[in-house]
DNA sequence: GCGACAG
DNA sequence: ATCTTGTCGC
């Protein structure tokens, strides 16, 4: 790869954008985001669309459209999701990685994180990458820090990958810039020169009457972008509807497409899972108890909350965040008052509990109002339940989760 | 000019 | 991405 070109573009080096510069070393934002205007298309010259063209074009000619030697899917042990979901009216979101191991044909998650992040730019068809990527390496980079044996064989990008105007999606662009194995997973079909609306609609009217049943996505020129997949394990009884939900799939890098589909319907086939790949779901679905989490207190609240809601997802499970909550209820503190003001005595508990738990909870938050920490308390993520084992004594406020081997 | 447009 | 509405199934 032609490294100076990508450092002259900031690609290299993680987390140096040049129009996002700084971002992962700013604390969290006053609430609404310092672009709580909307984002226009006019923030965007032409100049910079050509440049990131070039870009895509560039990164293309590096992908690899073949799987590798030594993965074969059925010795996949770990799958990464990525997913953002944003607060509405705003430029703001969460950032979510959740990795998922295979335990013989279920998949159970081993690790989760969460990150704040603020847009610095519009959504552009085609250029999802501006928008997501960033986020995504933060949490790349976390994950490595926190629980590199953690470290997923392959990541789930929600968006598409080679399935794109220029065959360089985010699937593909994250991929290829980190050499990881990606595979980009679309819930809506993106439509381009090569690949028109009009093939777009056969491929969408295309029956796919049972799991698993998929057509390959051509392009004019004769590439096979991708495919589309049914993943969902619906009977085919109702006429059509959700149990019609489909996928379109598309390898992001290291992959062959035929792999990419058997990777994703291995994801779907679980207990309890939708037609979204279980990774990328577990992730939507704390992206947006995050994100609830937050609009039930975010206009009273001082900056420093959000980044509280992030400490309470990312590194306490169910069981530990009921039972701080039931800590506050029984020491009756008051609305105006901050955790600060609870003496441990008067906390009726075990004292394994008041060290390990407690304590290092009340130190990590130390200046948001009670109210607003039950509200993040009382976040409902029932799939995590079984997800962290590590002490919150040992963890970090801002870290992500520190997941224990076993 | 107008609509379309992964998330 | 987000919203809404209706329908089906547990």
């Amino acid at each position: 790869m032609d490294l100076p070109y990508l450092l002259s573009l900031g690609i290299l080096g993680h987390r140096t954008w040049p129009w996002n510069a700084g971002q992962t070393t700013r604390t969290v934002q006053s609430p609404g985001g310092e672009n709580a205007r909307n984002l226009e298309m006019s923030d965007v010259t032409p100049a910079q669309l050509k440049e990131w063209e070039d870009l895509q074009l560039h990164l293309r000619s590096s992908l690899q459209d073949v799987d590798d030697t030594e993965c074969v899917i059925d010795g996949l042990r770990r799958v990464g999701g990525l997913d953002i979901s944003f607060e509405d009216g705003t430029n703001r979101a969460t950032a979510v990685l959740v990795v998922c191991e295979f335990d013989n044909d279920c998949l159970k998650p081993v690790y989760e994180d969460a990150v704040d992040v603020d847009m610095a730019l519009p959504y552009i068809s085609g250029f999802l990458f501006l928008r997501e990527i960033p986020a995504y390496e933060r949490l790349l980079h976390r994950l490595r820090e926190s629980a590199p044996h953690l470290e997923p064989d392959v990541f789930l990008v929600d968006g598409s990958g080679l399935f794109h105007p220029r065959q360089c999606g985010s699937a593909s662009h994250f991929g290829i810039v980190h050499g990881l194995r990606t595979i980009g997973v679309a819930k809506k079909l993106l439509c381009f020169d090569d690949f028109t609306r009009e093939q777009g609609q056969m491929a969408e009217e295309h029956v796919l009457q049972n799991f698993g049943d998929s057509i390959p996505l051509i392009g004019k020129s004769g590439v096979t972008y991708g495919f589309a997949v049914r993943t969902s394990t619906a009977k085919p009884k109702g006429n059509q509807d959700a149990s019609m939900r489909r996928l379109y799939v598309s390898i992001g890098h290291r992959f062959s497409q035929s792999t990419a589909r058997d990777v994703v319907l291995k994801c779907c086939n679980v207990e309890g899972g939708s037609y979204i790949p279980e990774p990328i779901r577990l992730a939507d679905l704390t992206g947006r108890a995050i994100e609830r989490a937050w609009k039930q207190i975010h206009t009273t609240s001082k900056p420093a909350a959000r980044q509280m809601i992030m400490d309470v997802s990312n590194l306490l499970d169910d069981k530990q965040r009921k039972t701080i909550l039931s800590i506050l209820d029984e020491v009756g503190v008051g609305p105006c008052a901050t955790l600060a003001s609870v003496p441990a005595e008067s906390i009726k508990r075990k004292q394994a509990t008041k060290d390990e738990l407690f304590l290092p909870f009340q130190e990590m938050v130390t200046d948001v109002m009670v109210p607003e920490l039950r509200a993040a308390l009382r976040m409902e993520k029932p799939w995590a339940v079984q997800l962290r084992k590590a002490s919150l004594r040992y963890q970090q406020a801002g870290k992500a989760m520190r997941a224990v081997l076993s």
